[in-house]
DNA sequence: GACGAAAGTTAAGCATACTTAACCACGCAG
DNA sequence: CTGCGTGGTTAAGTATGCTTAACTTTCGTC
């Protein structure tokens, strides 16, 4: 029961991490600045400095006064790193689970920089695999979903058809946020 | 490119899940005291009355100085989403991705306050289904531990047979840590 | 009913990651 | 070669979520 305090261990918060994307971004687009880098994360350029400071310090980037703005090898490796794992995750929501994008965008995008590279490593694989014209591959997204449809238009019951036994709506229920009445009480 | 901003405006912060989860958890069992939270997160006691005030006044918990602590009524329905949400997650690395338990643990715990409702629906019904008996499950489970094994040992070659035309070794190379030898470059 | 230990609290301090306000640096126009 | 505007910086302030140290409250024991 310690797991949890790690997370502020975690090699890239999630701020470094979006500021290493725009960096890299950036310097792929022609050239990054304080300004650049300000604009394309809605933030103040006294924060970006600061931020740059914090970079530089890490051995991320390197940044001195009035200069100009780039990525160590380090950087760049965790840059490229956190872009793929959100991209994998974002197909992974959109093409595997059938989030609207929207959704699948935002999701991978919090947890991106969280989630260990083993899970990545299997993510990938998992979506590359369902993606796949793997015979299994494509009898399975006929049959999720079918099962997802059923489930959506489930029975009531505790016996779902479509579980096997134990119906989950009945679990899906209670993880959606249902009051949306008692925000006032918060004074 | 903005969602990422919305990292701090999450209905709970890592923080808070914890607490609730570890009020909820203490509850069940028998009695909740700030000495009792502060054990089980591995955290002052002064931190935990902090914390108590903060979630008292966002209306999660009622708790008065020296009296007891409870959950409100919304308090416990995140406690219990997040629960579930970090069950269904584990379930999902170790069952489904095939990780150690540790690093599933870990990886759900990271998460589960910042994935969205509609993916922990998605999240539960494709661990529902692949773990089910529907003869499409019990076929991807076979093909899909083949699928990995093969990975795992896979040809070098920019032609991967398992991979139908690109084999994925050359992303996972890169997600996985590869540089280990740089880190006193901090200074 | 006083006493001391255990439980709980406040106070002060630290780190992160922002904000605004105000001040510096630098290059180009005249 | 002066001056001004843009880009960049520091300084000070905020909020979160911790820490330790010192203080208060409560309660069981005698």
């Amino acid at each position: 029961m310690e797991t949890w305090k790690r997370f502020h261990e975690k090699q890239l918060t999630h701020s470094m991490a979006h500021y290493l994307q725009a960096i890299a971004s950036l310097t792929r687009a022609g050239g990054t600045s304080v300004s650049a880098i300000a604009e394309r994360l809605g933030v103040s350029k006294a924060g970006v400095t600061s931020m740059l400071r914090s970079l530089t310090t890490r051995g991320l980037a390197k940044h001195e006064p009035y200069g100009d703005v780039t990525l160590t090898v380090e950087g760049q490796r965790l840059a490229a790193r956190t872009e793929r794992s959100r991209d994998v995750l974002t197909e992974f929501f959109g093409e595997i689970l059938g989030l609207d994008p929207a959704t699948a965008e935002e999701d991978a995008c919090m947890i991106e920089h969280l989630v260990s590279p083993d899970s990545m490593v299997r993510f990938l694989r998992l979506t590359a695999f369902l993606r796949s014209d793997h015979p299994t591959a494509e009898r399975f997204r006929e049959a999720f979903r079918e099962y997802q449809n059923a489930c959506e238009s489930g029975t009531e019951s505790a016996h779902c058809p479509v579980c096997h036994g134990r119906c989950l709506r009945v679990a899906l229920e209670e993880l959606i946020d249902p009051v949306e009445g008692e925000k006032e009480s918060l004074s």
